[in-house]
This record gives C-alpha cells, sequence and structure tokens, in this order.
DNA sequence: ATATATTTTCTAATTATATAAGCGATTAAA
DNA sequence: TTTAATCGCTTATATAATTAGAAAATATAT
C-alpha cells in the first residue's frame, strides 16, 4: 500500500524523474533517507515500472501518427492469440489495445509519413491472417499528451 | 542534427533512464566525458522532452480506461479552439488527438472504475459546449504499451 | 494505561556519480 | 599544409546516492 507521501514522491518523480532525493526531501520536509527508501520501495513493488525520457517523436523523423481500428475474422482462443502475438513484432505499432465496441483492436502508429504508412498496412498489417475491417484515422494534432497519471489521482 | 551515437544513447535512456554515463559510456566504448557532454545537448536541444517515469495505473486504483470518439457540432475555429481548451482541464482525459475521419477527436480517458467513467461522460464531457456525437470504446486489455520510439527510428 | 514491537525518520559517514577543466588527437576547410 | 573546429581522453572536484546506527513515533498486546 501506498500512503499520502508515496504518492507525492510518485507525483513529483513522474514530473522529473531527474529531480534528486535531496530536492524531493526538501518539498516534502524530510531528509533523504526516507524519501530514498521509500523510493526503493515503489520501484521494488512496482509501482513505479520503469525510468524513461519522452523523446520528441518528430525530431527523430516520426512525423505521421495514426489510430487503427482492426477487427478480425474469426475470434476463436488461437486466432486472437495468434494476433496479439503478431502485434507485437510490428515495430510500427506503439500502442495495441483490445476493446469492446464496433472493432476489436485498437493501434497506435507512428512511422515517418504517409508511404510508410501505406507500406505497414499494405504489406506488414494485411500479411497477417485473420484480419477482417480496418479502419485507419489519423492525428493532425496533438491537442493533450501528458502520457502520465493526473495528480488528482496521486 | 544527431548522429548514430547520439540515437543509440537515446535507446539506453528510453529503455532506462537511471543509467549512469559510465554504463553507457562502457556500451558504446567511450568515456563518461563525451557522453555527458552528448546527452545535454540532446535535452538542450529538445530530443529529449523529459525524465518520467511510467507508473503502474492499476496499482494506484485507475483500472478503466477507455477511448471517446467525440465529434463536435459546429467547426468554426473559435468552437474548435473553445473545445480544445476545455480538454485540458479534463483530468481523466490523458491523451486527444485532432483527427481525420468519422470524429473529430479521440480521447484517452483514465478512471478508477464505471462509475466513475459515467460520471466524466454525463457529468463532465456533456457539460461542455459544441459536443456533438460521443462514441465509447473500453480497453478490455493492453496488449502492447511500449509508449515508446521502436529502436529502429533510434 | 503501560510495556513491547514495529515502523519511520534522523544524523553522519561512505561510496558512486555527475560535472567541469585542460590537453591531445582527429577532421574539415581555407 | 595550416587553421579552426570538433571530439574524446584523463584528471580533479562537486554533488548525489546509498548505507549504518541511533532516536523518535506509531502501533500492538498485555
Amino acid at each position: 500500500m501506498v500512503d499520502k507521501i508515496d504518492k507525492q514522491i510518485l507525483r513529483l518523480l513522474q514530473l522529473d524523474a531527474k529531480k534528486t532525493t535531496k530536492e524531493i526531501a526538501a518539498d516534502l520536509g524530510l531528509t533523504t533517507t526516507p524519501v530514498h527508501e521509500r523510493i526503493k520501495k515503489l520501484e521494488r513493488e512496482g509501482y513505479i515500472q520503469q525510468y524513461s525520457i519522452r523523446i520528441d517523436r518528430k525530431k527523430v523523423g516520426l512525423m505521421m501518427m495514426a489510430f487503427c481500428s482492426v477487427s478480425l475474422k474469426n475470434h476463436e482462443r488461437a486466432f486472437i492469440e495468434k494476433f496479439e502475438q503478431d502485434i507485437q513484432l510490428l515495430d510500427e505499432v506503439i500502442d495495441c489495445y483490445h476493446i469492446g465496441g464496433m472493432f476489436d483492436y485498437l493501434l497506435k502508429v507512428l512511422v515517418p509519413d504517409m508511404d510508410a504508412y501505406q507500406r505497414f498496412i499494405s504489406k506488414k498489417l494485411a500479411d497477417l491472417d485473420n484480419i477482417g475491417n480496418v479502419q485507419s484515422s489519423f492525428v493532425m494534432s496533438e491537442i493533450k499528451h501528458s502520457a502520465q497519471i493526473p495528480d488528482q489521482f496521486l
């Protein structure tokens, strides 16, 4: 279980994982030791899954983002598992969610340009077995991209 | 511009932002100084937008994720800007994309449970002006959630 | 209520890392 | 060539992470 202090630590680290234990301690009115121990506990118990950096995708040439809704033809367990395995291997697919609704899966896809997207859809995705309908929605702008847990829950 | 070494650094830090310059230097066959300077450059030039942690959302009680497609009634600039501003204030909305296709926006929403989602849709979202159709897709499972730039682009 | 555990935090010391300075080597351009 | 400019190396210093042991606070049982 995490208490209020743990959540504040998570909030601060989410905002800036480079913050030192000293700075966090100062913010919370503690010394470094308890902060250090709490962080280790949060890591150990899996609250903190990963330390990472956010990279500006456009600066490394990934100019195009799209969401791709996919429905399968066959919904037997074996077919579903096969699809979910195949998806792991497609680098362009950043995220993949199994959803309820009109389609079975929602994919978030990142590629350099429309050409690459074309190749992704027609060469890679269409090559998988069991693909039914595919519908693409192109991202024109990212209005909000926090990718973080809102403070109100921390 | 980033060269091959810079990209490798980005790749390593994306995987584990806690990696020390010493470790990175060892991986790349360099000493700490050039690695340190390159990292500072990557920060300065905005390739690295943020150091952050990934938090296990379910461990902090956010059991439900949904995608919410929204279309607006009025598409004049002023109305669009108003909507995009309003969205920033809704904590449950983690991401918001302006998309082309059947709907205008795709929202990624995180809430504790179905009750909270219900309140979000009927109290918060529906309270905004200019909302046309809304269609929710609930996430049943996260098949892939890399949230990262694929290695092939780094 | 009191004594006993348990947990949490503190201070202080140690170890490791980040950061900076100065020098040499390589590369590119004049 | 010769001059810049870039890049990486070694060494030194400042800063941070981590550990150890004692004190304080909290919870538990008698």
